[in-house]
DNA sequence: TATTGTTATACTCTATAACTATA
DNA sequence: TATAGTTATAGAGTATAACAATA
């Protein structure tokens, strides 16, 4: 019985025979929590669209496709951050299951203009459902639409400015 | 001259040949922010302890063998969120810079007491000086006390509760 | 039987160099 | 010569199974 593995107080006042350990400073580096933070909020997200077999990168390439037609692998890659080598695999694995399709450019042969398929628009539609209704509203809900509003301006600073 | 590679305007109202890859609502997804966020902080913490070639992980383990002596590997593995296996790599890269060791428990002969060494208290408190005022300082510069604060507490909350 | 530290291993991410075909 | 897509490859980080010593 009074299972604590994880160092919880059991009922009654009883001490747990280990105390937690104490991570003291590292709780207030905004590096630290920002890392855990990403961790809780990958994992939901993970779990939220398992059913559809995307992950959040791919979530994100279909997303920047739908809404920038016939930009080439270059240009897609360094707006999400993916380095061109590694985005060749993704793009593989997405037009293999039809969710997007690479197209000669007439005016520069070298590059492919990409787009999403009508079946990637249905893929894209399902997961953005569940995005919103089952990770964000949860997240909502938790945080309130203030403190989320407050948080992404945050983040944005850090991201734009730091 | 003219250097537009990541697509910003020239002086003069000049317009870019490429207009900017739109992330859309991407940008209003918090997972996606924090994720960049933490990008952002993850690469300049590296660079400024660079010189004490440390890393964050590693410096996260210095700061809580400070405030934890004696606990063993699974005890602060687990308040790490690093799995045991790969905390012994971990530690064996510590303990031969000779800023940590391990000493038997006398009371569970399994287990290893960890405590710092002197040349570890020494490496942390270099380390901890240059964080709080080359990283943290900018850092607290960009967003003001008010907001670093309401950024680590809704970031707690989110760790603690989503 | 359960736990601690450990090894082995595998899978994902990320990063760099270099090739090809085009420009 | 420079760029787009690609290949190969290497290094982190992270995950699980299993083993020896000990409880």
């Amino acid at each position: 019985m009074a299972k604590t593995a994880t160092g919880q107080v059991a009922a009654g006042a009883m001490i747990d025979e280990a105390a937690a350990v104490d991570i003291g400073e590292l709780s207030q580096l905004v590096g630290y929590a920002v890392k855990r933070a990403q961790l809780k909020l990958y994992e939901d997200f993970l779990k939220c669209v398992a059913a559809l077999q995307l992950t959040p990168a791919q979530f994100s390439v279909l997303l920047v496709l739908e809404r920038n037609p016939g930009r080439n692998q270059t240009e897609v890659a360094r707006a999400l951050g993916i380095l061109r080598p590694n985005f060749v695999a993704m793009l593989d694995g997405l037009e293999a299951r039809g969710f997007c399709a690479r197209s000669r450019s007439t005016t520069d042969r070298r590059s492919h203009e990409l787009s999403l398929t009508e079946k990637g628009r249905v893929a894209l539609l399902r997961a953005r459902r569940i995005i919103a209704s089952k990770h964000e509203a949860r997240l909502s809900g938790l945080l309130g639409p203030d403190d989320r509003a407050t948080l992404l301006r945050i983040l944005g600073k850090i991201v734009r400015e730091f």
